[in-house]
DNA sequence: TCTCCTTAGTATCCATTGGAAACCATGTTT
DNA sequence: AAACATGGTTTCCAATGGATACTAAGGAGA
């Protein structure tokens, strides 16, 4: 069975979508909130050196793309909290995958790379 | 049980690997190679709009982190093979998840697009 | 022979993006 | 009055991205 979208075509809305998904901070953002709620600067200091112009963009992107939601609390001062929608959730699933995929081999790929530029320095 | 490494932390090196596996290009390029080893004119013309210059620098990057490997052939005019590595593998799988999602969630992703749009400018 | 085609890239240029830092409004605490 | 909290926006500069043109080596066709 296929789908109706295809990634390799140019042309293809999923390419907007992976190039949006295929981001650092979106992925991060996407598995830091797989917790439960989280409100913006809480976020900030969690995912360590965001900046506040791009933590604000990529969430404004996230929320378009239905993948979270953004709840405002009139409190003071002001509490904005940001979730996972259930679509988002099913991605925050992948994007996990990809974290701990990261952080499970880290060692070899620091090795293949030591290699890598040892072979490169040598000649 | 817990990893050595961390990716909210900045100065880790997952930092870095999650840089490079989150990009667009190098999904598809992984994806791409989990059929089994393609020539770089063969991905050229398969990944769509991608240009030389990126196909280059991003298979150069796989390369160095182990996860392609980069294969020569002395024919005229020359061979270049670019093919997965048993690391590069077990991260392709987890890279097709996300292309697949993409592909699978599209039509809810641009309707929650539409709605969005329309919200902001009835305002 | 001259020109074009293929291979797999590199070089160059310009536009877009990314990050650092400053600034904003609002209101509480010291 | 000054400092701090909230959640952002604005500004600026450096880095990245993509489009285009170019390279070298050799084969095919005219």
């Amino acid at each position: 069975m296929r789908y109706a979208y295809d990634v390799y075509e140019d042309r293809c809305p999923t390419r907007l979508v992976l190039d949006r998904l295929a981001d650092k901070w979106a992925l991060l953002i996407l598995d830091r909130l797989e917790g439960g709620p989280v409100r913006f600067n809480h976020l900030r200091r969690d995912i360590k050196l965001i900046s506040q112009k791009v933590l604000s963009q990529t969430l404004k992107k996230l929320e378009r793309d239905g993948l979270v939601t953004r709840t405002v609390y009139p409190t003071v001062p002001v509490t904005v909290e940001y979730a996972l929608t259930p679509l988002g959730r099913t991605l925050a699933e992948t994007a996990a995958a990809l974290t701990h995929w990261a952080e499970h081999n880290m060692d070899a790929i620091l090795a293949s790379q030591a290699a890598y530029d040892a072979a490169l320095a040598e000649r």
